[in-house]
DNA sequence: TTGCGTGCAAAGGTTTTGCATGGCA
DNA sequence: TGCCATGCAAAACCTTTGCACGCAA
């Protein structure tokens, strides 16, 4: 827990402006830092990773703890949070190790499942489906 | 990926051995280290990592990730993984960390469905639901 | 002015890797 | 004998932290 924003700050500013024009999530503070270097603006590391910790206190952004190998992964969801519309569910695979990103219906069944049927709260953030994928699937069996 | 096993070595016998007697799962490397210290046994670090890697690739042992901080936890779940009959999936409480077993049909179709809409082969050994129990979610709305 | 935010570099912890040696089959 | 497995130490990796300075309110 690093606290709630209290002051509005120009790399605050950079960081929201990059997370909501981002065409899609998974991502990592290296990427955010790269960004920031290749265009020159200068944000230092770990402010990246304070403000980004920060903006998840606020509700804006949510962070998926995929793996303690990989870096963690973030996604801007805004203040309109409707968290149930529209669930997103990952999957890993396990051989090239790429993270899909599914949005769908019938997995988000599968919540309302295990919480009628089972008393189990899903947390869909830290949730993480491994397999194999379609790519590595088709050159297994090549 | 590390690769199954293709000898049988000392080490290996000694990591099962504890594995198999180990009371709960929950346990780490470091455990296991502290654990072959503390008894004489001389197992070194990176053997256990890659050992431990490759039970996991042949099914014997679950890995869960619970936070990139955290060290990988690891338990022992045993040759008799019946996949393809009532297959079975693991729930773990983010609260108590409690570790439930779930034999469920309509769980079971979640890999159909992953597999036929989404090119995806999961691989119900690995994953596992996060979120929090019956128990823990009474507890919290009390 | 107050005290939060920033930046840099260093530390922290877990996991991986290079390379020579040892051991299973 | 041919490989795989091991061990040690060093490296790689992500993330956190200490401290002095800067800046929002």
């Amino acid at each position: 827990m690093a606290g709630r924003t209290k002051y509005n700050t120009k790399q605050r500013e950079l960081l929201l402006e990059y997370l909501e024009n981002a065409p899609h999530a998974h991502i990592t503070v290296s990427d955010v830092c790269e960004y920031f270097k290749s265009n020159g603006a200068s944000v230092g590391q770990a402010t990246v990773y304070r403000q980004i910790e920060k903006l998840v206190d606020d509700g804006l952004v949510n962070k998926y703890s995929i793996d303690p190998t990989c870096p963690a992964c973030f996604e801007y969801i805004g203040k309109n949070s409707h968290v149930s519309e529209g669930t997103c569910f990952h999957c890993r695979c396990e051989k090239c190790g790429t993270l899909i990103h599914m949005h769908c219906d019938e997995l988000s069944q599968i919540a309302d499942h295990l919480y009628r049927e089972h008393g189990f709260t899903l947390n869909p953030l830290r949730t993480v489906f491994y397999g194999i994928c379609d790519k590595c699937s088709k050159e297994l069996s090549e």
